[in-house]
DNA sequence: TAGATTGTTAATCGATTAACAATC
DNA sequence: TAGATTGTTAATCGATTAACAATC
């Protein structure tokens, strides 16, 4: 019944370099779309865990909650990886999806701010699902200069600038306070690094790399927000 | 010049309860604009740090880089705060937007997992901030229970029941792992809790509790995204 | 009063959904 | 071939921006 093999290099009208990594038009696609890919990433890694081969529209977006028509526009942003009357290939359509969020290109990152928070990034797996790898953890106190925080080093902050000089660091975690958050976005500039995944909560409006900034306090307060309100079950305010 | 003398309580058109907490009519808000309202929440704080008494939507516009027409739009959503010919008196404004995301209300909660995310969120100043305490957290690891992190004890999941019933809890703050997510998700709803902050990855799809998901690894994946296409300065792929 | 700035309506823009022809 | 499901265009919906009258 199956027997409508896909073929995995079916869609390669996109010229592929030389490290095997697809060149993607990310110019036209818009921020919304840019946002859910991360969810597509997720569900389909669940779908693969869960042995699926191939999934259509229709069944994605009642596990994902949105509309088929979402699901189909969304990826057509990026190229046709679906095939009429098939679906899409589930570990296929991984790979494209990984291509375009850079996981199978693969970064090197430093943790910047070796405290609690810093920590628990370290520890946690998401960075290696994510094609990241932690190569070294930077910090001012004594008490944590040459430990070692779940097999990452801790390394003085004198030395940063050095270290970044021998190695090719694509992105810094900045996990320090609010109020040094400035002056080490500085030193990071100057490293020559492109990316800053930004947890302080300063406003890094000066710089010229890449800024992600987390405030996973914004979260909280959507919770207590609907905590006040009407969302309470079967209650209109 | 500044003789305009502004009235703290000009606006209770509402009807105030018993707490003092004004009610705020949540059911015509619509999502765009609920996300919103904590990045107000952080900019106002930063202006009553700075000392600035009065704010104008043109001010304010230039400071978060949106339009002074959203401002506008998005603040009359909940009833006029401000002053024509004046702007917005910048205390005043902060009171609202913290009745209105429930900070002034105030919220008990319990953090489950005390590893090192639930660690690292417990010494946060976050919730101390956002008007919430949290009373105590709980882990199945021997290690763990009876010991105090930052302040916070934590005891056994066993005494999970026990402590709810002892106790009104707002919400759970969910940093147990994937695996244990939908029994302790069970638990949660069982001890009436009516809220979770769900740090797990995992579908919260049964309760009936209001969940807020958060993906951290999301946002590291948009910052990847952009690190991999166009957004290199100067450079339109 | 004149100047400033809000509150609010109308116009524009972008994002989502529906529909269907193409095609596997 | 018939059935299924994509890719894609057109229609709808919602959110943002512009404009301006109200008013402090």
């Amino acid at each position: 019944m199956e027997n409508n093999q896909f073929e995995l290099d079916k869609t390669v009208a996109e010229a592929e370099n030389a490290d095997g990594t697809a060149n993607i038009d990310r110019s036209h696609v818009s921020p919304a779309v840019i946002k859910r890919l991360p969810r597509y990433f997720r569900y389909l890694r669940e779908l693969i865990r869960r042995g699926k081969t191939r999934v259509s529209s229709g069944e994605l977006s009642e596990i994902m909650n949105v509309t088929a028509s979402q699901i189909r526009q969304d990826l057509n942003c990026f190229g046709g990886f679906g095939q009429q009357g098939y679906g899409y290939n589930v570990s296929y359509l991984y790979a494209r999806i990984c291509e375009i969020l850079g996981v199978s290109r693969g970064f090197t990152a430093v943790i910047i701010g070796a405290g609690s928070l810093g920590s628990a990034l370290v520890r946690s797996p998401m960075f290696e699902k994510r094609g990241v790898e932690i190569v070294a953890m930077f910090d001012v106190s004594p008490r944590l200069i040459g430990s070692n925080i779940g097999g990452t080093m801790v390394y003085s902050m004198e030395s940063f600038p050095e270290y970044c000089a021998a190695h090719r660091i694509d992105f810094a975690v900045l996990t320090v306070n609010k109020e040094a958050a400035a002056d080490v976005a500085g030193q990071i500039s100057e490293a020559g690094i492109r990316g800053i995944w930004n947890f302080t909560g300063y406003e890094l409006g000066e710089t010229d790399a890449v800024v992600e900034n987390v405030h996973i306090g914004d979260s909280l307060m959507t919770l207590t927000y609907r905590l006040c309100g009407g969302e309470r079950s079967g209650n209109g305010n």
